[in-house]
DNA sequence: CCTACCGATCGGTAGG
DNA sequence: CCTACCGATCGGTAGG
């Protein structure tokens, strides 16, 4: 059965790679050491190496894991046929779902991946642009149809993907922010900037 | 004799903060070593402890140096009599040709403070939840003068200085996409997102 | 899974 | 500004 998507976290694998989201999204991936994320585990550094060959190959995980939800759900919402305007909402909320539910991944995948080492740094940022260049194709069907307005399609995928990215989840308990107000409120706000 | 120490372009303080910013923002703040920062500048390392006490306290004077920008430029506003929404708008603008004029040091400032030692590290906490709170008063009047829809104000800050921070300056020449253009259309999607 | 250990590199200091 | 150098810590390996 395969199971290319998901990491079951019952599984030793899954185990490391939560843990090492956690704290390559709070210290950064340089600045975690392999005996910290042991430490954090409850086993000595050496014992990592028997699940992953090395710090890398758990960025690599974390960062491609993310990857592929992201592409599996674009690839659902271009074979579905319905209003510009609609796929751009239903991407919009998948993302902003992405973050409350996978926070401490997505952020590493948002922001770590520069540390990731060839060939795979040039994968991820051809993933990167394929999929930033889907979105803006969506976005320019929904300019010729007049759903949206005229902008530029890059500006508008830039001004989706960074809004959401900055989404900073310990504040939702902090403020009594809601996660459904979160994204009510996010979604207004984008939308009505991009709507005709 | 090395003659580039003392040009019009600043001290030598200012040549180590400038290089500093961009190998903080390539490499990250930890994977970037006090050799790194040496060599693109042409010294030994031991060299650098001359003009900085610490590698940290490179950081601190980018971060703090942006920070202070930033909170000179909302006093300002917050003087100047003037319509909420033309508030917001102002600011929107500043944020976004701080990102086209300093990017570097604006991008650490925003992606490695958290390496910031204490008490350095809860003072700039501490200003940019200041920072955050004051601009989420000047929405909140906007709501009540109906000038602005009526949303989450934490959301609305969220989304604006997320949106803008997520401006990557290198891609401008690579897709055309000009400075003008970006600033004129990413300023129509926040502030047509959120006017009544 | 562990203990023992390696070479490389780190931030930083001494001294001139 | 430099050379010389230090103790700490790093990612990773050997071997059981």
């Amino acid at each position: 059965m395969p199971r290319i998507l998901t990491t079951k976290h019952g599984t030793k694998k899954g185990v490391i790679t939560k843990k090492a989201s956690r704290l390559f999204k709070e210290k950064g991936f340089s600045a975690t050491s392999m005996r910290d994320l042991a430490e954090a585990i409850g086993v000595e550094a050496p014992s990592l190496y028997n699940h992953f060959g090395s710090k890398n190959e758990i960025l690599q995980e974390i960062c491609f894991r993310i990857a592929n939800l992201f592409n599996t759900h674009l690839n659902e919402v271009e074979m579905h046929i319905q209003p510009d305007l609609a796929k751009i909402e239903t991407i919009i909320r998948f993302h902003i779902n992405m973050m409350l539910n996978e926070y401490e991944s997505v952020y590493v995948s948002d922001h770590e991946w520069k540390h990731l080492p060839e060939p795979y740094l040039s994968n991820f940022k051809n993933q990167r642009r394929g999929y930033r260049a889907r979105l803006a194709e969506i976005i320019m069907a929904g300019i010729k149809n007049k759903e949206l307005k005229k902008v530029d399609p890059y500006v508008a995928v830039l001004t989706i993907l960074s809004a959401i990215g900055g989404i900073e989840i310990w504040r939702l308990s902090k403020k009594n922010t809601d996660a459904k107000l979160l994204e009510q409120n996010m979604v207004a706000i984008l939308i009505h900037g991009l709507k005709y």
